[in-house]
DNA sequence: TCAGGTACCCACCTGAAAGTAAGTAGGCCT
DNA sequence: AGGCCTACTTACTTTCAGGTGGGTACCTGA
C-alpha cells in the first residue's frame, strides 16, 4: 500500500468504502475530526490513546489522498498543522452512522467492554 | 484472532461493527447470502471468484460465532451444509447500505474499475 | 477404475500492516 | 545547559491475515 491512493478494482460499493476506512485508526480519526471540526496533530495523537505517531501520520496522509481530510499547514515555528474533514469526509462519516448504531447495539448485546474515550460533548454512536 | 469471537474492548460502535465485517470476503458473503437467502458452501465459493476454501470456511465460522450467519448441516452423503443470515446478519446488511451507497459514489467519482460479479437478480449497491 | 463432486481440516509460507525506536530543527522554559 | 515542545521522517522488527497445496471420507457417473 505504502502511500499510494487505493483505487480498486472493487467488487461493490461496500468494498470501495471499506478500502478507505480500513486501517486501525481511520474511523476514529474521522470521528475525532467530526467532533472537533479541526484538530492539530498532537491533539489527535492525544485523543486516540495508543496510536503511534507513524500510524497517525500514515493514516492522515492516506485520508488526505483519498480526499477525506484537509491538511492546513501554518508556516510558523513551532510548526502548526490543522486537520479537518472535507465534504467527502463528512459524508462518509454520515454514511457510517447506521453502522455505528448497529455496532453500539452489538456491544450492548454481547456485553463487550468499551474503551472510554472522553471526547468532550461527543455523542456516542 | 484464529477462530475465537472478537469481543472488544471497543472504542465505539463503528469499531465493534468493523471488527465483525473486517475480513476480505465478509461483506461479500453477507451480500451473497442476502441475495440468495440460503446458499451451500460450494455455491458461495463459486459466487465469490477468487476466494480460497480456507478463507471462506474461516470467515463463515467467525460470522457464525458472531451470530451473523446460521449454519444448517444435513447429515447426508455427500455432505450438505446450508448457510443463511440470522436476524443480526440481516440488520448488519441493512446498516451497510448507506456505506455501500457512499462507496458506489466514490467509485464513480474516482472512476475506479469495478469487478463484475454477476449475482443473478442482484441490485448493485 | 478412476476422475469428480460434497464439505471440510491441516501445515507451511508470504507480504503487508502495524509496532518500536531513533533522528531532525528551531524555539521556549527553567 | 538541558529538557521539552512542535510535526514529522526513517529504518528496523514483529505480527498476522490471507494464500498455497496437500489430505480426509464417502458417493456418483463415465
Amino acid at each position: 500500500m505504502a502511500t499510494s491512493a487505493r483505487r480498486g478494482p472493487y467488487f461493490c460499493g461496500i468494498d470501495a468504502a471499506m478500502d478507505v476506512v480500513a486501517g486501525k485508526w481511520k474511523s476514529l480519526i474521522l470521528w475525532e475530526l467530526h467532533n472537533y471540526g479541526t484538530r492539530r496533530f498532537a491533539e489527535l495523537r492525544r485523543g486516540l490513546p495508543g496510536v503511534s505517531e507513524k500510524m497517525l501520520i500514515q493514516h492522515l496522509r492516506e485520508m488526505e489522498e483519498d480526499g477525506l481530510v484537509h491538511r492546513e499547514v501554518y508556516r510558523e515555528v513551532p510548526p502548526k498543522v490543522e486537520y479537518s474533514l472535507t465534504e467527502h469526509g463528512v459524508s462518509l462519516n454520515a454514511a457510517l452512522a447506521s453502522l455505528g448504531n448497529w455496532g453500539t447495539e452489538r456491544i450492548r448485546r454481547i456485553g463487550a467492554e468499551k474503551v472510554p474515550v472522553d471526547v468532550a460533548g461527543a455523542v456516542p454512536r
